[in-house]
DNA sequence: TCTTGAACCTCTAGCCGCTAGAGGTTGTAG
DNA sequence: CTACAACCTCTAGCGGCTAGAGGTTCAAGA
C-alpha cells in the first residue's frame, strides 16, 4: 500500500494530477487510512502508469479512459482499442501537416526580415495579409 | 461603422471572440451607439484582420498584443517583431519534433495490431509500457 | 407610427488538463 | 509527546474561446 506522495514518486506523475485523474473518473477511488489518506495497491500503480505513458503518447482523457476499460475486460476483442489508436496517430498525422503549414509561412516571414526592414516592418506586414502567404491555413 | 455582426462577416472572427479580444485588451474599446451598441471604425477591422490572421499563424494572444504595439509605433525598431516571430518559429518546429515523435511511436504500436492480436491486445500492451518505445517522448 | 424579430447587450459558466493556494488534519520519526 | 512533512478538501486560475440566460436596441415592413 503506498501513499499518494509514494505512488506520485513512483510514477512521475504529480499528486494533484493523481487525485485530478480520480476526480475525473480515469483512477479508481482507492481505499483509506483510518485518518482519510488514500492507500494505493500495486494494481493501482500498474493503472497510473499505463496513464502517464498513453497521456505521454498524446491520448485524450477520455480515449485512455476506454482502453483502461477495454484492457480490464479481456473478453472484448481489441478492435475498438485499435481504433482508437489508429484516430489518434490520424489526428496526430494531421496536426502535423497543419504545423508544417505553419512552419513554411512563418519561415518565409522571418526570412523577409533578414535583409532588414526600411520603413515598414516586413513581418508585421506579413502578418498583417494573408495574401502573402503561399498556402491555407 | 460597422456593428459587431457586420464586422464579423467582413473578418470571418465569431462575434464572441470580438468581444473576449475587446475583454482582453487586444482590441480597444470601440464607440458606441446611442443605445450602447458597439461601432467599429475602418481601422478595427483592419485591426482584428492583424489579429485573425496572427492568430491562423499560432501566435498567442499576448504575442499579438505586442504586435499590434509595435506595429501602430513606427518609430521603434522592428527587431522586437522579428524576434516574436522567430521564437515562434521554433516553437513550431520544437512542436513538430515531439509530434513526430509522437507519430513514429503511434504507427509502430498501430501496425503492430495489423497482425491481429492473440490473446492479449498488443496496442493495449505497448500503451502500457515505454520500454518498447524506441525513443523518448 | 407601430410592430415585429433579428441582432445586440452583459454576465456567468463550461471546455481541457492540469496547477496553485488556502486553511485544516494526519502520520511518523525523534 | 512534539514537531513538521505530508496529507485532506475546496476553490480558482491558465488559454482561447464557446454557449446560454435574460434583457435591450435597431431597422424594415405594414
Ligand atoms: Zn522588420
Ligand atoms: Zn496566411
Ligand atoms: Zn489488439
Ligand atoms: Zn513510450
Amino acid at each position: 500500500m503506498f501513499s499518494i506522495g509514494e505512488l506520485s514518486r513512483r510514477t512521475g506523475v504529480k499528486v494533484p494530477t493523481i487525485r485530478y485523474y480520480e476526480q475525473s473518473g480515469l483512477m479508481e477511488q482507492p481505499e483509506r487510512s483510518a485518518g482519510n489518506q488514500r492507500r494505493y495497491s500495486v494494481a493501482a500503480l500498474e493503472r497510473l502508469s499505463f496513464i502517464r505513458h498513453a497521456r505521454a503518447l498524446g491520448l485524450s482523457i477520455d480515449d485512455i479512459g476506454e482502453l483502461v476499460e477495454l484492457a480490464a475486460d479481456p473478453e472484448r476483442p481489441c478492435g475498438e482499442a485499435h481504433a482508437i489508436a489508429s484516430a489518434h496517430l490520424s489526428a496526430v498525422r494531421a496536426r502535423i501537416a497543419k504545423l508544417r503549414k505553419l512552419e513554411r509561412e512563418l519561415k518565409r516571414i522571418v526570412g523577409l526580415s533578414d535583409a532588414g526592414c526600411l520603413g515598414e516592418c516586413s513581418v508585421i506586414h506579413s502578418l498583417a495579409d494573408h495574401r502573402y502567404c503561399a498556402s491555407e491555413h
